[in-house]
DNA sequence: GCACGGACTTGGATCGTTCCAAAACCGGCG
DNA sequence: CGCCGGTTTTGGAACGATCCAAGTCCGTGC
C-alpha cells in the first residue's frame, strides 16, 4: 500500500537482526549460519525486497552502469551495435545507459555531460559527425574509461590519451572490394559517396586508391564523388560520374545507403546495375541481400563489434592501468549480382 | 591525478563555505549571495567538479532515470522507437536504461530485475513473445509506473492494473490493407503470417476478417497461413497458399518481413508480385520503398510512437494518481507497386 | 571453573548529497 | 546599545547500503 521502498532496516526489523547481518545475506556471504540465512530469506520474500544498487554503489565507491553514446540508434548498424554492447554489459551485470546524439555535436556535449552525472563505469562513444576531441575530453575527464567507436573526433592526440579505439578495417574493405572489380575486368572504378573529410571515407578512398595504384591504375579526380552517405542524396549526384569522358564503368560506394542510391539513380538513367554497371557497398544492411539486384557489399557484423567492444571497456574498469588499445575489426566481402556486371 | 572524485566537500573546503552552500548554488537556489555563488562557481570550475546525481538522488528519494525493455533492438522498428524513447527522456533531464530481451521472457525477468536494482522512475516494455502478466507483476511490483507497447502480455487483468498500454491500430491497418485489395478486384484474399496467439496478429487478422465481411466474403481456412514473423519462414510457406482450389490471388501479410518473404517464395513459384498477385504488408520498414516490386504497407511511425510512450510515463511519474491509460496509434497505408496486380 | 578459539553477529561510521531548523550577520530604529 | 526583521549561512541528521573493528556465543580442554 505504502509507496514507501522496503529496506535493509525493515527486513532487519522484521526479522530480528541487525542490518549488518541482512546486508551479508544479500550478497551471498558464508558468514551468516543456515538458520539466519533461511529466517531473512523469507522475510526478504514476505516484504517483497528490491536490492537499491545506487546505496550500494555509492558506498562501495563503484559503479555498475557503462554509458553507450551512438550518433544515430535508427540506422541498423548502430542498433546493432547496441545489441551487441548491451547484451555483453547485460550478463556482466552492468546495466546500459543510453544517449543518443542525432549526429549533432552539441547535443553530444549535452548527453555526455548528463550521462557522467550518472556515474558511469565507462563510456563506449560512436561519437556524432564533426565531433572535437578536445571538447570530448573536457566532459569525460580524465579517468573515465573511454572506447572510441567507428570514427575519429578531430584533434584527439591518441598517442597521449588513454581512450581505446575500435573500429572496421575500412581500408582493407575498401580494397577488396576495389580489387574484386579489378578482377571481373574493370579498369575505369569509382569511389562514390561519404563526406570526404569523416576518417572513415578518408581510410576506404585510401583503400580504393592504393589497390588501383597496385594495378597500374591512377584514379582520376572525377571518379571520385562526394556525397551526404544518405540514398536520396547517392541518387541525386549519379550524374555526376557520367559527366567527363572517362566515365566509369563500376563504383566503389561508401557505404550500402549510398550504392543503393547509386543503382536507383543507374536505373533512372536506363542503365541496369549489375549488369551494364557493377557496384559495390559496404556494412551489409539486411536491404543489400533482397535489393535489386543484390548488393555486393562488406559486412562488418556490428554485433560482434559491440560484444567487443563492451568486452574491452569491462576490461579496462576492471584494470584502468592497461595501454590504450586500437582495434581494427576484420570485414568480409559478399559477393551478390550488383557486382556481376564484367567489363570485356 | 588522483582517482578520486571531487565532491562538494572539496569545493567547501576550497573557497571557505559550508557543504550547505555549495549545494544551493548548484542547483541555481536563489538564496546564497551574488558573490558568495560567483566564488563557488569559481572553485566548481577550477576542480572539475562533476554532480553525482545518484547520491542526491538517494538523499531526495527520487530518480532521474526510466527504463527501456524493448525484445529486440536490431528490429529497425524497435530501434526507431528506442530513439524516440530516449530522445524525449534526454529532454526531461532523464536519462534512458536499456534493456534488451531478444524475445525471451526469462532474460526478461532477468533484465526487469536488475533494472529495478536501479530505481527507475518507470518502465517503458515492449515484451517478448510469451511473456505471462503475472511474472512480469511479480518483479515490477505494485507501484512503479510501467507503460507496455505494442503487446499484451497473458494473464493481465488489464482492468485492475494500472499499466499504461500504447500499441498500435492493428485492427484498423489490416483493414484498410484489405480494402485497399477489395477495391482492386480481390475476393480471394489471404492473411499470411504471424503466430496466431500473439495479440498483434490476432488484432490484424480480425481487422482483416471484418473488412472482408464486410464485404460479404468469408474468409476460409486455406487462407489463414500462419509462419514464424521472418523472412525465411514466410517463403518457406508459400506453397501453403496454393494448395487449395480455391487459391488467394492476394495476400495481407502479417509484416514486412513476411511480405518480403512471401514475395520472394511467389518468384520461386514463377509468379510476379505485383503482377500476378497482390501483396500488402505492415510497418514500413526502410527495405519495403526499396523492395521489388515496392511494398505496399502500413506506416506506424515508431519514433513518434516512442516519443509518445515518453511523455506518458513521465507524465505518470509525475503524478503517480491518474488512471491507466489505453493508447491506440494510428496507422497509414502506403500504396506501392506491390499491390498493383488487380483481379479481373 | 575458566581461558581459548572459531563461528556468528552487530553498532557505528561512511559514501556524496540534500533537508531542516537554527544561527550568524547586518543595517536601521527606538 | 539592544532589538528587530530580513537576508545568508551553516551544522548535523538524513537517504540505503556496506565496511570494519569489536562484540557475543558456545563448545573444548585443562
Amino acid at each position: 500500500m505504502s509507496g514507501r521502498r522496503v529496506t535493509v532496516t525493515d527486513i532487519a526489523r522484521g526479522c530480528g537482526v541487525s542490518r549488518a547481518t541482512v546486508s551479508l545475506v544479500l550478497r551471498g556471504s558464508p558468514l551468516p549460519a543456515a538458520a539466519t540465512r533461511a529466517k531473512v530469506e523469507a522475510e526478504l520474500k514476505r516484504q517483497g525486497y528490491v536490492y537499491n544498487r545506487a546505496a550500494a554503489n555509492l558506498r562501495q565507491r563503484r559503479s555498475s552502469s557503462v554509458a553507450l553514446v551512438v550518433n544515430d540508434l535508427s540506422n541498423p548498424f548502430f542498433a546493432d551495435f547496441a545489441a551487441g554492447v548491451d547484451e555483453t554489459l547485460g550478463a556482466a551485470g552492468y546495466v546500459t545507459l543510453l544517449g543518443s546524439t542525432g549526429e549533432s555535436p552539441e547535443r553530444q556535449q549535452r548527453v555526455l555531460a548528463s550521462l557522467m552525472e550518472h556515474d558511469p563505469a565507462g563510456i563506449i562513444l560512436s561519437p556524432a559527425e564533426g565531433s572535437d576531441g578536445v571538447a570530448l575530453g573536457q566532459v569525460l575527464g580524465v579517468h573515465l574509461p573511454v572506447l572510441v567507436f567507428n570514427r575519429e573526433p578531430s584533434h584527439v592526440r591518441w598517442s597521449a590519451s588513454h581512450w581505446d579505439y575500435l573500429a572496421l578495417d575500412n581500408r582493407r574493405g575498401a580494397a577488396l572490394a576495389t580489387r574484386h572489380l579489378l578482377e571481373r575486368g574493370h579498369r575505369r572504378i569509382a569511389f562514390f559517396g561519404g563526406h570526404a573529410e569523416s576518417s572513415s571515407c578518408r581510410d576506404r578512398r585510401r583503400g580504393y586508391a592504393e589497390a588501383m595504384r597496385a594495378a597500374g591504375i591512377e584514379p582520376e579526380p572525377g571518379w571520385l564523388v562526394e556525397t551526404a552517405p544518405t540514398r536520396l542524396d547517392a541518387a541525386a549526384r549519379t550524374a555526376s560520374l557520367f559527366s567527363s569522358r572517362h566515365a566509369p564503368t563500376a563504383a566503389v560506394c561508401y557505404n550500402d545507403a549510398v550504392a543503393l542510391g547509386l543503382m536507383l539513380g543507374l536505373g533512372a538513367r536506363g542503365i541496369v546495375a549489375g549488369r551494364d554497371f557493377a557496384v559495390t557497398g559496404f556494412d551489409d544492411i539486411p536491404e543489400a541481400a533482397v535489393s535489386t539486384p543484390p548488393l555486393t557489399t562488406l559486412a562488418t557484423d556490428p554485433r560482434a563489434r559491440g560484444r567487443q567492444a563492451a568486452e574491452r571497456i569491462l576490461e579496462r574498469a576492471r584494470r584502468p592501468d592497461t595501454g590504450a588499445v586500437r582495434g581494427i575489426a576484420p570485414v568480409r566481402l559478399i559477393i551478390r549480382a550488383s557486382s556481376e556486371a564484367t567489363f570485356t
